[in-house]
DNA sequence: CCCTCAGGGCCAATT
DNA sequence: AATTGGCCCTGAGGG
């Protein structure tokens, strides 16, 4: 079956073929098309692919010549100009060689109408040749020894990829030199469990809380989401307490502590989240939640509750049960919740190890964890698979937004109303904007391009414009605005703000540095659901999204004074990563119009406040004025904005 | 049996 | 003359 071959070739490089994303623009060169079918394994317009056809089949892949060093832009007016850079996007997209059918495959697939041809014609001596060559084929394809060319094909992915893992080596041989001292396995299980104690004792939980519980497994009423959430948060901040009394965590750099808790703080709520579904007494299942053995009226039998509503989906319940098939079959008990704790605490995501500033310390802590007994490491392995679905519900569910706000000192300017105010704006905003659907085609195409480490061609990002309009007017449902304006007013004023919201969502995609992280303000549940579903298939690593206008590494901009910031040198802690702040940023940029002309109204006001927010905070963390660095990211944004749409020809009146 | 999908070749238009 | 890309043909595979 030669026509089998198109299905296997996927090496692990060749991620996006792997995936097979469709969708209604040409990875190539970018143009939109028409068509939702895959070529060569990747999604390509018709001119692409015929490009991609000849040049393999006349094997001139390698003999194109450039004349700009190999980095021409490749789009829809630019494609023809260079073959070279043409044909190589083709292979970074993931085109595959391989399935262009050679003469022998050719004459094996058009076998009939070849002899159709040949009846009316002299093919004579081809069928002899035709039979000699098919025997040809089917032995080489019990070979497997045709690696060497395809290797060297992919190298622009296998050197992307090389350099990581050198970068990454060098990394941990560096840092396993200043990392001293290794501890054996009891006096480590002792640190973790004085840890672990001590944050019992320094985080204790409302009783009211309790109380709830207690009468919800007595009535056999259903959990009360608000009930739920109080529990969730209180362990959250055992957790954070837990996390700072771990001497090995305290060394960690602000960073790597922020993004250990930001992804992992949501495994261990959904590991105690499990847990109290999983058990089978009441006592038992209270104890997961809070760290305590809950006393009911005597002679009373508390009942068993258990919620599949609030796990989400069969996925989770699968998941989770399989967890507790680990658990029992090695013997593991509430009694090693902190060690289990620790594991959640240290674990890395394999998308995160770039990021990280001292992923050896991580890593090494997270081994010897796993070390302690002789279950941890078996466990350990299965741990943060079974438990990442619900952690990624509970997070949707409970938390609009991150963990981070917990080592970070807030501006007493910003008083617990205006916080409020900002939950109740920025949650509804979201909501409206998650609501908007996103076509599937653009989810592969924003995946495809983070997979690929290609920037964004231009189609797709008035694609995402588009989108993204239709998202901000959820503004007009703030029943703050509403209530002080007119909706006349509201659009007039909104409608010419939406360019610069765009800009910073943009801007706030590329703040961060994973795709799923970048987006899923943006999207709802199953569409992250999607996307998750799609990036488990066959990818270990998204990379974030790129877009070359606006992601340069310094820019000098203003007046009189010349300013230089550079990203890179920017912590990322000085920006909010939290959603809701990102949100009240958004709602400023989007009622920027607003507050101009209405200084006195409520939202001019909280904005205001909010400014001062986000300008203390960055000021603190980096010794830089914030004004500049926002009105140099603006008029960056603005050019770029001001090109996309003079491209776009809508001002053209 | 018909439909979808992803191959191939053809050839008018373009460069 | 060579390249491009829109269009149609082909056969595998699935319901
Ligand atoms: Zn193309
Ligand atoms: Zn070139």
């Amino acid at each position: 079956m030669a026509d089998k071959r198109i299905e296997i070739p996927t090496l692990d490089q060749e991620k996006g073929s792997k995936l097979g994303l469709r969708a209604r623009v040409c990875f190539v060169c970018g143009v939109n098309t028409k068509s939702y079918h895959l070529n060569y394994g990747v999604s390509t317009c018709l001119g692409c692919r015929a490009f991609f056809r000849r040049s393999v089949q006349q094997n001139k892949g390698k003999t194109y010549p450039c004349k700009n060093s190999s980095e021409c832009n490749v789009d829809g007016e630019s494609r023809k100009k260079c073959r070279k850079c043409r044909f190589q996007r083709c292979l970074n997209a993931g085109m595959n060689p391989e399935c262009v059918l050679n003469d022998d495959q050719k004459k094996k697939r058009f076998k009939r109408s070849l002899k159709r041809q040949r009846a009316g014609k002299k093919y004579q001596t081809e069928k002899q040749h035709n039979e000699i060559l098919l025997k040809g084929i089917s032995t080489k394809e019990l070979d497997p020894i045709e690696d060497n060319t395809t290797e060297q094909k992919l190298s622009p992915k296998l050197l992307f990829k090389k350099r990581f893992i050198k970068q990454y080596e060098q990394e941990v041989s560096a840092a396993s030199m200043n990392f001293p001292s290794k501890r054996d396995k009891t006096s480590l299980e002792n640190e973790v469990r004085e840890a672990w104690e001590q944050a019992l004792k320094m985080v204790p939980c409302m009783a009211l809380v309790k109380d709830c519980f207690v009468q919800f497994h007595m009535n056999e009423s259903t959990v009360m989401r608000p009930a739920f959430h109080f529990a969730l948060c209180h362990s959250k901040d055992l957790f954070y307490s837990f996390s700072q009394n771990l001497e090995s965590f305290r060394m960690l750099s602000a960073n790597d502590q922020g993004a250990l808790l930001e992804s992992n703080t949501s495994k261990f709520l959904a590991l105690i989240t499990s847990m109290y579904f999983l058990e089978t007494k009441s006592v038992d299942q209270l104890r997961w939640l809070f760290r305590e053995e809950l006393s009911f009226p005597k002679h009373y039998d508390p009942v068993t509750l258990f919620d599949y509503q609030l796990l989400g989906s069969d996925t989770v319940y699968r998941d989770i049960r399989n967890l507790l098939q680990q658990f029992s079959s090695y013997g593991v008990k509430y009694e090693h919740i902190h060690v289990l704790a620790a594991s959640c605490l240290f674990h890395v995501e394999p998308s995160l190890t770039v990021h990280m500033l001292e992923i050896n310390s991580i890593s090494k802590f997270f081994k010897d964890v796993s070390s302690i007994s002789s279950w941890t490491a078996k466990v350990n392995n299965n741990l943060q698979d079974n438990l990442s679905e619900l952690a990624f519900v509970l997070v949707d569910r409970f938390f609009v937004g991150s963990f981070v706000a917990n080592n970070v000192r807030t501006n007493p300017e910003f008083i617990v109303d205006d916080e409020i105010w900002l939950n109740e704006a920025s949650s509804l905003l979201m909501d409206g904007m998650c609501n908007i659907p996103v076509d599937k085609s653009v989810l592969n195409e924003l995946l495809h391009f983070c997979i690929t480490s290609t920037q964004l061609p231009e189609p797709l990002i008035n694609t995402l414009f588009d989108l993204f309009k239709g998202k901000f007017l959820a503004l007009f449902n703030l029943p703050q605005l509403k209530r002080e304006f007119s909706a006349d007013i509201l659009y007039q004023c909104l409608e010419p703000s939406l360019p610069g919201a765009f800009c910073a969502t943009l801007g706030h995609i590329l703040s961060r540095n994973n795709f799923m992280g970048s987006l899923s303000t943006f999207l709802s549940l199953q569409e992250r659901l999607y996307l998750r579903e799609k990036i488990r298939a066959g990818v270990t690593s998204v990379g974030p999204l790129m877009l070359n206008k606006v992601d340069q590494t310094s820019f000098v901009v203003l007046n009189d004074r010349v300013v230089q910031f550079q990203f890179d040198r920017i912590p990322r802690h000085a920006f909010f990563k939290d959603r809701q702040l990102f949100l009240g940023m958004l709602l400023r940029v989007l009622s920027c119009q607003l507050i101009l002309k209405h200084p006195e109204s409520t939202i001019a006001r909280f904005c205001e406040k909010f400014f001062l927010k986000c300008s203390h905070r960055f000021e603190q963390v980096t010794n830089l004025s914030f004004t500049y660095f926002q009105d140099s990211l603006a008029s960056l944004k603005l050019s770029y904005v001001v090109s996309i749409a003079k491209n776009q020809n809508i001002c053209t009146q």
